[in-house]
DNA sequence: AATTCTAGATGAATTCAATTCATCCAGCAC
DNA sequence: GTGCTGGATGAATTGAATTCATCTAGAATT
């Protein structure tokens, strides 16, 4: 790389020479005349030219300092506006929060009201994706993750666990007087949600009956009946929702369903969920704000 | 003035990105890793973004780090590129020497030969010029002045002083067994220097025959005759040199003329002249080579 | 002409930013 | 399981940056 002086001595003589006065630039950088009497000579040993002429007053750039003025000015000016637009990505920018597509529209999203009371000046961008984006990446900010266990790449929080219940609306089954048997739920149209592949505890249907079968003597073959799917969790409640048929669902994500009654849990047979986990990089230059949304987060999961 | 981070941290920041490597930056910039760290850990904290991705390895920068890399990379090119045209100009570049005409091709550049094998690696440029360039403006980096006292603006060396003598051809005179008497200077053509007007002390027929009447019962009017009148002193010398008058010549710019006899001393009344300062800056960036310079044409002097 | 003011120069002393040291951590290679 | 590597962190150290005290040389004022 090229030999460069100390910076300290550019920034020192770029604001002498805009000055044309050791003072002036001293009083800008919040030093005295004398650091940059001594900052300024020091450059000049540097590059064997003197930079000003310094009798008469007031002080001249010589032919040298000519050459290197505009240079270093331009230069300093094009640092501090990429410095600014970095810092306006982040200081005063928009906290990113990333979540499932689900999550994020079913919990989240209705909970933003509360967030904006309780931080009315410190805004978010929340990006609902089923990709997992990286943190060390700076991707995001904030990662609020589903999954068994706490996700490696952060500090996590654990905000809740959810649990998957037989839900369905009224408008379907009716005013039920008690839960249906396995039996009776195989007279209505079942909605099943495509979990990916991967995932082999999904609170699929296959997995629902498997345990019904050690509560219960008869149970129909469920998962080989013909049924609504979808690949979108949500697509799912909505259809659940709008009585197209009976579903296995988060009971995180259908809370205000499950409270005014839009759907009914229609089985006690229950399917133990994973958890939800707020995760943040704890060496996050912005980790003061992340705290914030932390426990703001917490405080809504309880 | 834009609010900037200490520039140290922007260096560490260019290496280290450039390297994707705190090791490989901390052998650039002859630091440890750990100043590296330390230094891209304090603008992270001062952009309230990260920088890089640190895992897993090699280090990756992110949005802000690609966004401000290419920025700080391309500042620190120009600047290096500025500061090596400046120290081109200096450092290994050459002594700016102003004189005045008449004394650069008649005592100094005659001399070079002897400057060369000297200080083959230092080479000189030389203005020849009757203006006075500004030492202190970086017009010039040394000044040999012709003056009756050391002049101002800067430390002085006085290398010497000269004489002004009645000098012609023989080939003008013929073979003279004796000086000419003032009468028997008027039987040639005379020539005369048009000095500067504000030079009052001028060797000027005027003040040749002024002194002469002091030692002469008869002196004519040299300075009334007709003669050939010349502006540069180069120009008079070179009429001399080839029989076209008799002049009043300074014998330091004439000294190889009296040496070879293609001018001969046609008077024994001489006029004093005023000596030759070598002047200088002693805080010049480049002061060696200045001395170096100073020491040579003293010795050339004796 | 004498005196005062101003801004830069200089070297010694002081301050504090930059750096090193010692220790730790988390992936990776063997 | 062990050893290696490169980065993280806080305390200690180093040395660049800065201040202090004094000086200088023009310019302004008296």
């Amino acid at each position: 790389m090229h030999h460069l002086p100390p910076l300290t001595e550019l920034r020192a003589f770029e604001a002498a020479a805009r000055h044309l006065s050791f003072k002036g630039a001293a009083a800008e950088l919040f030093v005295t005349p004398t650091a940059i009497s001594h900052q300024i000579k020091l450059l000049e040993r540097h590059c064997g030219r003197d930079l000003f002429r310094r009798r008469p007053r007031p002080l001249k750039l010589t032919a040298a300092g000519e050459l290197l003025f505009p240079v270093v000015r331009d230069g300093l000016a094009t640092f501090a506006k990429a410095l600014d637009k970095v810092r306006a990505s982040a200081v005063g920018g928009r906290l990113r929060i990333t979540a499932t597509n689900a999550f994020a529209a079913r919990w989240l999203v209705p909970r933003l009201p509360k967030w904006r009371d309780a931080h009315p000046r410190l805004k978010l961008d929340i990006f609902g994706t089923d990709a997992i984006l990286d943190l060390a990446a700076d991707e995001a900010d904030i990662a609020i993750r589903y999954a068994r266990k706490p996700p490696a790449g952060g500090r996590c929080i654990e905000l809740m666990r959810d649990t998957f219940r037989v839900v369905a609306s009224p408008k379907l089954v009716g005013d039920l007087r008690k839960t249906l048997s396995p039996a009776e739920l195989a007279n209505f149209p079942l909605i099943e949600i495509e979990w990916p592949s991967r995932n082999r505890d999904a609170p699929t249907w296959q997995r629902w009956q498997t345990k019904a079968k050690l509560r219960f003597k008869r149970v129909p073959d469920l998962a080989g009946l013909p049924h609504l799917a979808f690949r979108e969790e949500l697509h799912a409640i909505e259809a659940a929702i709008s009585a197209q048929g009976i579903a296995i669902c988060s009971d995180v994500l259908i809370g205000p369903e499950l409270a005014s009654g839009a759907l009914v849990q229609v089985s006690n047979l229950t399917l133990r969920g994973y958890s939800f986990f707020l995760v943040y990089l704890p060496t996050h230059p912005r980790v003061t704000p992340i705290m914030s949304f932390s426990e703001w987060a917490r405080s809504m999961a309880r």
